[in-house]
DNA sequence: TTGGTAATTTAGTTGAGACTAAACATAGCG
DNA sequence: CGCTATGTTTAGTCTCAACTAAATTACCAA
C-alpha cells in the first residue's frame, strides 16, 4: 500500500491548525466563510485568504471566491487525524498525568501537531482503544470514521428524569472548573428535579449532590437519557466509569 | 517578578534546536565552529552562519567571526531546560507507555519543544523527580544544574571486577536495540571475566548471563564500579557520587 | 614571506506565514 | 436599478529559516 503517502512536506503545523479548524466549522453550519477563518485562527483576513488559496492548490479544499470553503476527502482526513491526536493526547495526560480537565486543551492543542504512528499505538494500547475522551468528544478512528451520536442536553430532560452526563464543552478553562465543582463532569448521574418558569435555572441532583444551575449552562451539557443501573447498593463514589 | 520572561517569542523550535546542539558540542570540546554546528544540525554552513548571527543579537551566545561561538548565561540557560525537556519527555514515556528505549531520543526530539511548565510539573510528580532518564543521562534541574558525575567505562575495570551499567549512548536505535538484546542497559550488574589480548573482545556476565562485546562498544558502556548490594558484605558501603 | 586550501562569511534568492492598505464583489436597500 | 455597506481578495511588505554562488579570511607548508 502506501502509495499515498500522509507525509506530504506541505502539511505543516499552520496548515494542520487550518484544516482542523475548518472541519469544525464546517460541522456547524455549511460553507465556511474567509472572515469565519480568518476569527477563529486569529489572523487578519488575507492572511486567511492566502492560506485558503495555498490549501486549495494543495488539494485539500475547493474554494469558491467570495463564497467560501469545502475540504475535499484528503483534507478532511488530515483534519480527522489532527482531531484524533488531540483527543488521543487529552485521554492520556487525564490518564497518566491527572492533569486536570480544564488544562487538557491547552496542551493538546500543541501535542497534536506531535504525535507519531508509534507513539499512537502505545497510547491506543495502555489506554484501552478509548472512544472518547475526557470531555466526551468522540475520539475518530485511525481509518477515519467519527461517532456521530448525538445527545439530548439537560434542558430537553422531562422533570423528574435520571441521565447520565455524557458531553460538556471543552475549550473553556473557567466553564469546565465551574463543571468540576459541581460533579458535572462525564460519567456523572443526575436527576433533574425541577426548572423555576420564566427562562429560570434548573434544579437537579449530580450523583446526589443538588445543585442548581442556569438554563444556557444547562444547555451545554449533553446527557444520555435513562436511570443508571440501579444494581445491588453500590456506593455512589468518585470510581470513574469508562463506556465502550 | 517576571521582569524577564523566558517567553521572549524570539525562541522559535529552530533556535531552541540550535541552542541545544551548541550546547551539547561545547560539553565535548572547547570553541564551536560554523562548520560542526552546520553538520550537526544537517544544514549547509551559510544557514548556520546566520542563525549564529541571530542567535548573537539576541544575547544567547558570542561569536568570534571565523573563530567559533560561545552560549552566554541565557544561552545555556534555555539550552539546558530544553535538554531538561528532552529527558523528562524521555523518562515519561517509558515509565507512562513502555516506549522501547531505542525510540525514546527520536520522539523526545520533538515533544521538547512542547512541554509546559504546568505539564513538566505533572511529570516531575509522577515520576518522582527523577534525576537520570533511561539512558541514564542526567536530568539539569529546574534552575539548570547538572549533574556532572564522570564515569569510567567498561574497558576501565580490572579484570575480574564488578560494576553496575550506569549509561549508555542514547542517539543509536540499531546500538540500543542490541545492548537490550545483551542486557546492558543501565542498572545491569555485570562483571568482566576477561579481556581478549591485541585489543580483542571482553567476556563479561550482564545480569548473570555471559557475553562477549567488542573493544568499541564497550568503551560507551560507562558503569559504577562495585559489587551490588545484593551480595552479603561483599564491600563497605559505597558512597554516592559527588557532583561538580 | 608567500601562496594554496579549507573554512567561513557575504550576497542574493526562495517559500511559509503573517501583516496593512487598497481594490473589488455581493447583497441589501432605497 | 443603482448605491452603499460589508466582506473578500489583491498587492506589497516583513521575518524566519533554509539554499547556492561568490568573496573573504585563516592557517599551513613551501
Ligand atoms: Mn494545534
Ligand atoms: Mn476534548
Ligand atoms: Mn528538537
Ligand atoms: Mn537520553
Amino acid at each position: 500500500m502506501h502509495l499515498m503517502s500522509r507525509w506530504d512536506p506541505e502539511v505543516s503545523r499552520s496548515v494542520e491548525d487550518y484544516l482542523k479548524a475548518i472541519y469544525t466549522l464546517q460541522e456547524s453550519g455549511g460553507a465556511v466563510r474567509t472572515s469565519t477563518l480568518a476569527e477563529r485562527m486569529g489572523v487578519a483576513a488575507p492572511s486567511a485568504t492566502s492560506m485558503v488559496a495555498r490549501l486549495a492548490a494543495g488539494g485539500f479544499l475547493r474554494h469558491t471566491p467570495y463564497r467560501g470553503v469545502e475540504l475535499t476527502e484528503k483534507g478532511s482526513r488530515i483534519a480527522l487525524e489532527i482531531i484524533r491526536h488531540h483527543r488521543l493526547w487529552e485521554a492520556f495526560l487525564h490518564h497518566a498525568l491527572d492533569v486536570p480537565i480544564d488544562q487538557l486543551n491547552e496542551e493538546a492543542e500543541r501535542l497534536e501537531h506531535v504525535l507519531s504512528d508509534e507513539l499512537e499505538a502505545h497510547m491506543v494500547r495502555v489506554l484501552g482503544d478509548p472512544t472518547h475522551d475526557p470531555h466526551g468528544d468522540p475520539i475518530p478512528s485511525a481509518d477515519g470514521t467519527v461517532d456521530s451520536a448525538v445527545y439530548p442536553n439537560v434542558t430537553d430532560l422531562p422533570d423528574g428524569a435520571s441521565a447520565t452526563v455524557r458531553r460538556v464543552p471543552s475549550e473553556d478553562p473557567a466553564l469546565l472548573r465551574y463543571l468540576k465543582t459541581l460533579g458535572l463532569l462525564p460519567g456523572a448521574s443526575i436527576v433533574l428535579r425541577r426548572r423555576e418558569p420564566f427562562h429560570g435555572p434548573l434544579t437537579l441532583t449530580a450523583d446526589g449532590v443538588e445543585r442548581v444551575i442556569g438554563r444556557e449552562l444547562a444547555g451545554q451539557i449533553l446527557v444520555e437519557p435513562g436511570s443508571p443501573p440501579e444494581l445491588p447498593r453500590a456506593h455512589p463514589a468518585k470510581q470513574r466509569r469508562r463506556r465502550g
